[in-house]
DNA sequence: GATTAGCACTCATTCGAGTCGAGTGCTAAC
DNA sequence: GTTAGCACTCGACTCGAATGAGTGCTAATC
């Protein structure tokens, strides 16, 4: 399930290159190779038969498979795997960062994101996803309680990254302009500058002992700011170009594109992705994630590879960005358009 | 392309009794109905023979049609019109009413939509859509600007409905709470009361104007709030459900169910639909739309029907639910659901 | 004049047989 | 260790026959 570096001890030099032959063919076709054709296309002066025995022996270790008997083979996820950490060519990296992705700077963040995605999409012809910055760790800015009405009262809080959340407040009776005065000192002395996941209850319990005086309605009024601070319900998670799974044969005709976008939809398994792959960028080190079928938990996806990034605006807005696509992805242009993508995004927000 | 009313009178009772039996058996099974079947299945008492020349004529009025020589016949969108005008049992209707889709009753009206989405494509098997509630004619119950930072500027507009909007305005130097004040007084003495789509450009020049001093600043913050009261980017539009267009084989084998859901993600589309609903709707007898086909401007939509409803909750809280389907939907189970939601939704809100 | 039985015809679908070709594993020779 | 050769497997494709649901038309019947 986790992700395992491959010693690269274990192949010798002839066996590398033959799986390398073997899983660019692939790659490219779509169909199982089998020993004739990489006798033929590779700069090894091997006939098939010799091939054939190597194929033979990669298969024994893992590497690759025969979807049946006496057909070619196909890479496993061990293979994938092998190749992404160790054979693919620097070069074509390279190559792919020119390609011009142009981000229009747009007012929100949110509409950046989404536009990245549309991008993404459009030029991999796969399916992108980008996680909305979470913000549980970033730092509470600004904390306002103003009368909307009578008995209803507006909570505006902003955290780093000017992340702006919302709550209306039913009150049973109405509250004097006073208290409420009252109330944002007392919030604002305590809360600002704290990270939304410090604010915990008994940060809040003490709080309402400091209120003092009618209890109940003022309690009741910290309860629901507290709710609306802690409310973690915005890792929102969009997707671009869903249906572009539908291209890919080996994931159309099993019906398994169909169960990969309803898995789409619910969000929860993307969830999973976007924080397994913030956690494993925590540690700063800005770097692409790779997660290759059952790498990944969700059932669904033990069908697709998945290309990660981390974006870091600085400011706590930190997020994920995500390329779905088959097994059989093209990792090198994935990985190039998404490298490409980030540098953009950080230029546009550092320019501003 | 415009719904028409098709008059009764053009068939005869045996004709509507044939065409009744078409659709029916059309809408259960999917395959094209010959007359054999019909004169099995029907009270009438007439062979196939017989049947066959009522079809016949049935073809040439546009009702029906042979999707290849010599096959039984399907509906034409003019035959689905009629048969949702005039032909749907209404005690069918009452019967699914009783079912139980049950609403838990949640913070955010967006969350209550986005859960009867997913209950209405449960409980039908087809795709759900909602609009969130469309805010211009909404009138401005609370507006206020304040101070964040040094050079940063919260508005937070507050419409009935408790619709809140947000906006973080630049400045270019630091204005003093002083101003603020003031601003806040003139933006609310004009503006509270009125609805969104009132205040235009007029309005704004004259309360730069009223504005007086420091012009420059001010009036960018003006144009900053008029921009955020205007921004109708707020229409958004949820779908749930969208894989289940792959579970009718009509719409899969022609790959229409791919570009179906295309027109899904991109959403202009749906708006069109939602707006056509929505205008339909103004004279106020709320009432269930049905739009069949080519009804729909829409090309990719031309393969399905989509049954819409206007919810209003009071408060100017009104928007769109949908259920779209392949033409050959339940329409009565269709309608009789959304009939049900519609009913829960009415009742959530009066009861808050 | 409306209804029906009968017949010739159409056309999509299914099925099996046959062929093809890509591929393998194994063995024996180099 | 490498390779040529051969028997074998198995999916994909093609083709024609059979099937069967359905039609339109005509002539007989009520």
């Amino acid at each position: 399930m986790a992700k395992e570096a491959v010693k690269i001890t274990e192949l010798d030099e002839r066996k590398v290159k033959i799986l390398t032959a073997v899983i660019r063919n692939y790659l490219e076709t779509g169909e199982p190779v089998g020993s004739r054709t990489i006798s033929k296309y590779t700069d090894l002066q091997l006939s098939s038969a010799t091939i054939r025995n190597e194929m033979s022996d990669l298969e024994e270790m893992g590497y690759i498979f025969q979807p049946h008997t006496s057909s070619g083979r196909i890479p496993t996820d061990k293979g994938y795997r092998f190749y992404v950490d160790n054979l693919m060519s620097e070069k074509e990296r390279e190559i792919q960062e020119k390609e011009d992705l142009i981000i229009e700077k747009a007012d929100k963040l949110e509409a950046v994101l989404k536009q990245a995605a549309k991008l993404l999409a459009a030029n991999t012809n796969y399916t992108a996803l980008v996680s909305s910055p979470e913000t549980h760790r970033n730092k509470l800015k600004f904390l306002q309680l103003s009368k909307v009405e009578k008995d209803s009262l507006l909570a505006v809080i902003v955290v780093e990254g000017n992340i702006i959340k919302n709550k209306m407040i039913q009150t049973e009776e109405e509250i004097d302009e006073d208290t409420i005065l009252k109330l944002n000192l007392l919030l604002n002395t305590h809360l600002n500058g704290l990270s939304l996941e410090e604010i915990n209850l008994g940060l809040i319990t003490l709080l309402k002992e400091r209120a003092g005086m009618h209890t109940e309605i003022v309690s009741s009024v910290i309860d629901a700011v507290a709710d609306a601070i802690r409310a973690d319900e915005d890792l929102e998670i969009y997707t671009s170009g869903a249906t572009n799974m539908f291209k890919y044969p080996e994931l159309m005709d099993s019906g398994k594109a169909t169960d990969i976008i309803n898995t789409f939809e619910n969000k929860e398994e993307l969830e999973k992705i976007v924080n397994a792959s913030l956690a494993e960028n925590n540690a700063g080190k800005n770097e692409m994630q790779v997660y290759i079928g059952k790498e990944m938990a969700s059932p669904a996806m033990q069908d697709c590879s998945v290309v990660t990034a981390t974006y870091d605006l600085g400011d706590g807005m930190r997020g994920t960005i995500g390329i779905v696509g088959p097994k059989r992805m093209d990792y090198e242009k994935a990985m190039g358009t998404m490298q490409s993508l980030m540098n953009q995004l950080d230029e546009i927000y550092k320019k501003k």
